[in-house]
DNA sequence: AACATTGGTTCTATAATAAAACCAAATAGC
DNA sequence: GCTATTTGGTTTTATTATAGAACCAATGTT
């Protein structure tokens, strides 16, 4: 019985996370952002065993969220790095490294913090916006399934 | 080899990742926001093994995103209905559909959509906001590691 | 040239998941 | 009030995924 997959449902959600991939996959994109290019770099920071890893990458290079890389600085190693199509999972990292750092924080605090350079502050949470284009209050939050 | 736990882990990308639990829990969250609260609810809509159903709403119990009510509605079944913090992960949500609503829709379109109420019109993409509340451009956002 | 590191692959053991069968309690239909 | 159906599970079994270790060739370092 293999594990069901997500990717024939027409939910969006569950196409992006079958997209994503499983556990890991989320991590290492973390790790991307943070500027890990090498299998070593994720591999050290994620305490991953390699097969995995190996696994994960060659998932996420083929669904469109990195690229496998030879650079032209000498090196024979390749790089992975962030598509754009990964790169715009950033607002997806910033919104569950918020929660978290509300909900689930470490003891000793969190690991890092994004913030605005132009002030080395904090950003604030993330914002939903109304049609407007100004904040949007809870009660004009809604959801309208497809018509067809 | 059991599955490697993020919860020891100080990141808390990492640590949200192991507290919403794998796979399945992400949509459970997501059809509770979309107002599911029986055990049957999210077993029709998902097409979930009822064994699996089962392990991953306890867990959502015991992590505290959802609660296990008895409503006092005549009912002796219990409803599952999202506790704050459970519904704090409703930015996440928005994050990951508007992704998928660019980079992982279906041929025939996204099942639902968000919408502001007072126009029932699309809501426009989650905002960055820097520390003055105004929206931050990308050269301005930076990710710092804690100090300690 | 010798050694260490990198980026894997292969193999085996264990855990997680899916599917099906089963069941008691609750609810609905008559 | 009696019967049938639905609900909310649990148990059992089969299969898949993951972790860990050992291994290896290519690359990079001293």
């Amino acid at each position: 019985m293999k594990q069901k997959s997500f990717a024939d449902m027409r939910c969006s959600i569950a196409r992006s996370l079958e997209m994503i991939g499983p556990w890991w996959s989320f991590l290492i994109l973390r790790d991307a952002f943070m500027g890990a290019t090498r299998f070593k770099d994720f591999e050290r920071s994620l305490g991953i065993a390699k097969n995995t890893l190996s696994n994960r990458l060659k998932l996420l290079v083929d669904n469109g969220l990195l690229s496998k890389d030879v650079e032209p600085d000498g090196s024979k190693y390749a790089k992975y790095h962030l598509t754009e199509k990964g790169r715009e999972l950033f607002p997806v990292m910033v919104a569950i490294t918020q929660w978290g750092g509300k909900w689930a924080v470490h003891e000793d605090g969190p690991s890092f913090e994004i913030i605005d350079k132009r002030t080395n502050r904090n950003i604030p949470p993330l914002a939903l916006l109304g049609s407007d284009g100004q904040p949007l209050p809870e009660e004009a939050i809604g959801v309208k399934p497809a018509s067809t």
